[in-house]
DNA sequence: TTTATTGT
């Protein structure tokens, strides 16, 4: 017959050959991805809830943050990044905005153009680059880490609060974990049609902020609506990471244990970060 | 310019 014994067992051998890169591969593979998220997110990638069209997202990873990307909002739903104290605060110039064609949808660099709304920012410019590096600023500038905000909140409000991050924050503790995104009406068709181009208009934005360096972390939660002046008390915005999760539909740190998860995230504690020092810091920008 | 758009 054509197919000898011999035969089969050549073949078999292959396939055996195979199977064995295979998982080899996969192991390797996982191996770097799990290292890559441990650099960018602390007890764990945020989830969903709940499996809702409006909170199903997938991963991109850039250099310096990862975005969870929802391609029914068109719009980032959290990033994660790190960031730490810097001696030199010098970063280069202004990177171009450019297309993320890992998007499922377009959403050029025009897109906002004539909106009344900023191409706001999720993983700040000044911090990812004075942490990360040229090329990780370069990637802030990706439009997948773009949402739409009304200029006196991000040029006003959000900035001052991101400064507060890297220049009161960072030096306080080692280390920093930052998840930030933006909250939506609590009824989808309610906003269906309130987009810039494709990209949906957020009600809100969150920003979370984690000193994970402690055996007891520390975390301090913003909400912050499109419709302020810019001037008020950063302190005015504090919420629990439970009400973000409420807002939001998405899981934190789902690697927390019950009794931490608890205190961390159901409690307002205020206490170690000296917010009130900062909270009436003017902007750098009029 | 640690934010960004508009208009030249």
């Amino acid at each position: 017959m054509g197919t000898s014994l011999s035969s089969w067992r050549r073949q078999g051998r292959r396939l055996g050959i195979a199977v064995l890169f295979v998982a080899v591969g996969t192991g390797l593979w996982e191996f770097q991805e799990r290292q890559h998220k441990d650099a960018y997110t602390w007890m764990g990638v945020p989830t969903w809830e709940e499996f809702r069209p409006t909170t199903i997202h997938r991963v991109l990873r850039n250099d310096g943050y990862l975005v969870g990307w929802s391609d029914v909002r068109v719009n980032p739903l959290w990033v994660s990044y790190q960031v730490e104290a810097i001696d030199d605060s010098s970063i280069g110039s202004r990177p171009n905005f450019q297309a993320d064609w890992r998007t499922l949808w377009p959403v050029g660099t025009d897109s906002y153009a004539g909106s009344g709304y900023d191409r706001g920012h999720l993983a700040p410019n000044y911090a990812i680059a004075a942490v990360h590096g040229r090329s990780a600023q370069v990637d802030t500038f990706l439009m997948s880490n773009m949402t739409p905000q009304r200029p006196q909140l991000n040029r006003q409000l959000w900035q001052r609060l991101e400064e507060v991050v890297m220049d009161h924050f960072a030096p306080r503790f080692d280390r920093l974990q930052v998840i930030t995104g933006p909250v939506f009406p609590e009824r989808f068709m309610d906003n269906v049609f309130n987009r810039v181009g494709l990209v949906e208009v957020p009600e809100a934005f969150y920003k979370i902020i984690v000193a994970p360096h402690n055996e007891a972390p520390l975390a301090l939660a913003f909400i912050m609506p499109q419709d302020v002046r810019g001037n008020e008390p950063l302190d005015d915005y504090l919420v629990t990471i439970d009400d973000i999760e409420a807002r939001t539909g998405l899981n934190f740190f789902p690697e927390l244990t019950t009794e931490v998860e608890s205190v961390l995230e159901g409690e307002l504690r205020i206490q170690g970060w000296a917010l009130e020092e900062v909270a009436r810091r003017p902007g750098r920008f009029q």
